[in-house]
DNA sequence: TTGTAAGCGTTATCAA
DNA sequence: TTGATAACGCTTACAA
């Protein structure tokens, strides 16, 4: 069942079903009725491959992200598929993981499935900012459709990032830890992305400004995943344990950690935090605050629940894809970057300012 | 840059850089060595409407959830799209919600998309089993491409199911928690799918025998969030509070919730009533012991942490897409069900058997 | 082993 | 307002 199927159904030629099917107004009511009732009844609908190599799109939109199984990432996805459906593009998804050649290869892979735009969810694709050459692929694919980050920011021709002010949140949240006494802050981060930079910024920036040096010694790196933070941070709270000699010989004796805050840039390793509290019989908040990052479901499931920091993400899919619609129909003229707020949802894990 | 300017500048028609593009073994090393050589400095990629305009698919599978941004749906899409791609098969998502009207919608428009198969994850797809013309949509769609089921059942050509056996594992469970003496059991369940169905089956048909006769009454339908399940549990054991006398009029006085133990049929619900316990002083687990499903990371986000049913989801993903792709390379002797096992994972709201 | 040419199903440009 | 026809870029018989 083709174009030419209903063409001649109808008596009329392939150009006047196409009219019909592509809204043309010049097109007389009674031709137009009789198209629209044969293609209803025979269930017809256009070849996409064939609509696409006339016109060279087909209103698709190429979402990458790391890790799609990740809380934030999933609801980053959610967000986005919704709204670009709404206004007429389908989304193909792609993971990609967190290794640089595979987000290249990822890239290729959708840039070469024609999508029109691209949407790359995560401060991964920033990269550390260290090396240009290290977000080159996304300034090359933004040679040929636009691409917009979330959560992440990249300098470039055709290349618009959403971030939430990461930097102004870690200031503001330390800054409030700090006022209610607290010195020794423990920040537990998953990556070295431009998002985790940001973060770790703001909070020393406030340490600073409160005449705090921050202690390298207490800014941690993790896996996001609740139970690796707790056991580690017992084994690094816990006084020296005898034996274990078969560690390597650089295994320098660590001064176990000692803090009074903790600080995560994403909910999970706060929960781990959590879990770690519980598990030392310190009680939350007296004991110890700990704030998490992303306000996901993690943070109303532990107990107590936790405080986060809530980063707008509906709001920054939202303004994303309004962008994206209005570049892709024809204003190219969007702002680089927007850079939205930020809400501190307070549960139990911080005692009220 | 086409299939024209690289057979030009190596000096072959456009037949032979196709069947380089196509890996056809005939072609001379040389000529092929010539044509590659080309193709990787220019950048060329085949355009790919063009590509499937000839052959009518371009490896495409669509995937159709309710919501993304559940934890099941979303560790789903991340095994499916992993094992699609090392496959060779771009994803296609779309979100359908719950109502049977979006359902038939998105389910078109991936078709519209040309994708070679679908898979639908959520037993939401398979209706109650009531109507048959529930799943209409899903046996007509079925007559174009081949389609996958994950975690639901529909009878038909060119369908195929892969379910976990959740008659038998919340048989099982039952059956271990009237052996530690449990009587009045708690169900709590957020839909009326075939899924759940089945896990109810299996749990009152292990009550009955054992003989205890289930109670209607204890079987709840309630959203699978943490907070509403929390609330209504409290508000429906509280004593009969005086007032509030606005409700409707047929709001007979229920008596209050009496149960020793819950089971819910997704961790949601499940870390809920944990919630619940917590805000009546209740010890877990020996006031009270709770089973979830799905195994989620909520699971021991929550504390004590949820004993949960793993229904084996990577392997249903796997065994899905293997079928799926045997399938498509010509072999349409696929198992139409393939009803997989579960696991219990016991963590602390249970007491060891 | 390579080339020629037909066909895939649209859209869009001209003429009529 | 309509129709003929030329793209669009690829795959694949069939010929050479």
């Amino acid at each position: 069942m083709n174009i030419y199927d209903i063409a001649s159904q109808a008596g009329v030629s392939i150009a006047t079903v196409s009219r019909v099917l592509n809204g043309s107004d010049k097109v007389s009511p009674r031709t137009r009725a009789r198209v629209l009732e044969i293609i209803e009844r025979s269930g017809y609908t256009p070849n996409i491959f064939a609509q696409g190599l006339g016109i060279g799109t087909i209103h698709a939109v190429g979402i990458l992200v790391p890790d799609i199984s990740d809380l934030f990432m999933a609801d980053s996805v959610a967000f986005l598929e919704r709204l670009l459906r709404a206004r007429g593009y389908s989304s193909l998804l792609a993971t990609s993981g967190f290794e640089r050649e595979s987000k290249e290869q990822q890239v290729q892979m959708l840039l070469s499935k024609k999508v029109d735009a691209l949407i790359l969810v995560g401060s991964t694709y920033a990269g550390a900012g260290v090396d240009p050459e290290e977000t080159g692929y996304i300034r090359r694919a933004a040679e040929q459709i636009p691409v917009f980050l979330i959560n992440g920011q990249v300098e470039g021709e055709n290349i618009f990032s959403c971030v939430c002010d990461d930097y102004a949140a870690m200031y503001s949240i330390t800054s409030q830890l700090i006022g209610r006494g607290h010195r020794r802050f423990l920040f537990l981060t998953d990556s070295g992305s431009y998002s985790a930079l940001q973060k770790r910024a703001g909070h020393e920036d406030a340490l600073r400004d409160a005449g705090i040096t921050p202690d390298p010694a207490l800014s941690l790196r993790m896996p996001n995943r609740i139970h690796p933070v707790r056991d580690q941070l017992l084994e690094r709270t816990s006084e020296r344990t005898p034996g274990d000699v078969s560690g390597s010989a650089d295994a320098s004796p660590e001064a176990p950690l000692r803090f009074d805050a903790v600080i995560a840039t994403d909910d999970g390793m706060a929960v781990g935090a959590v879990k770690y509290a519980a598990a030392r019989g310190l009680h939350l908040p007296d004991d110890l605050e700990i704030v998490g990052y992303n306000n996901s479901s993690l943070s109303v499931a532990c107990e107590p629940e936790l405080t986060s920091i809530d980063n707008l993400l509906s709001e920054m899919c939202e303004k994303t894809v309004h962008h994206l619609h209005e570049y892709l129909s024809g204003d190219h003229d969007q702002p680089r970057q927007v850079r939205l707020g930020w809400r501190l949802v307070e549960r139990g894990t911080t005692k009220r300012s």
